[in-house]
DNA sequence: CCGAATCCTTTAGGATACTG
DNA sequence: CAGTATCCTAAAGGATTCGG
């Protein structure tokens, strides 16, 4: 995208986590426990089925993500992360402190300023 | 955005970070030479005048980027990095790895089919 | 149970022209 | 030089319905 040669592996590895609900499905694949569609759903309360879909479908093209059908009457998918993905661990563990702290400090902050406000 | 407590923090993170420019602005800035707007259009040549005003006020914002107007004429304006931004090094520093490793498997594969196609 | 298909809304981003 | 203001397009995401 850029000509800058430096910067756009930013982009690249961004393309693979972005998206509104990529890291939560990685984070709880992480977690190691393969998963159902289901399954996923439930953790994800607010996901459509389609978004699931779209992403699991993404995470799978760049082999970050595995399904595994089980040929069964009533079906039965496993979606576990590869090998290849657990290698975004430390990205989304230090996005996770990272974030963490973001939010605590806008919550001081906020404190704060209702604080000045009402005095 | 998310009821389950944990993986929402991704999600603060990556507010700061995504959008098409943030991350090279970011790393622009985080050479540590404070930088004018016109040298930030220069170093992202595709970017236009109202994107990269955009995103530079939502850093602003966020207080990973600060904007230091000098009142002459012409304007001078100059941005550069908080100390808080610096807080984010580590973070676009391991996107960057994961990044260029990831581009080049792709290239890799890609290669391989290659081969495979024309045999 | 695990989706695909269709349609619709919202948001990010871009093109262009103008200004103190 | 460092922006605003307007208008527009494309892409992401959501709602709903249908199917093996």
């Amino acid at each position: 995208m850029q000509r800058n040669p430096v910067p756009c592996q930013f982009v690249a590895a961004l393309d693979s986590i972005v998206g509104k609900w990529k890291p939560m499905i990685l984070y709880h694949l992480l977690q190691g426990k393969p998963l159902r569609f289901n399954e996923l759903r439930r953790l994800l309360p607010d996901i459509t089925q389609r978004m699931l879909t779209l992403h699991l479908r993404e995470l799978e093209e760049e082999e970050l993500v595995k399904r595994v059908i089980y040929p069964q009457i009533p079906p039965k998918v496993e979606y576990s992360i590869t090998e290849y993905g657990m290698s975004l661990s430390p990205i989304l563990e230090v996005l996770h402190q990272w974030g963490a702290s973001h939010v605590e400090r806008k919550r001081l902050k906020e404190e704060n300023n209702e604080q000045t406000e009402t005095h």
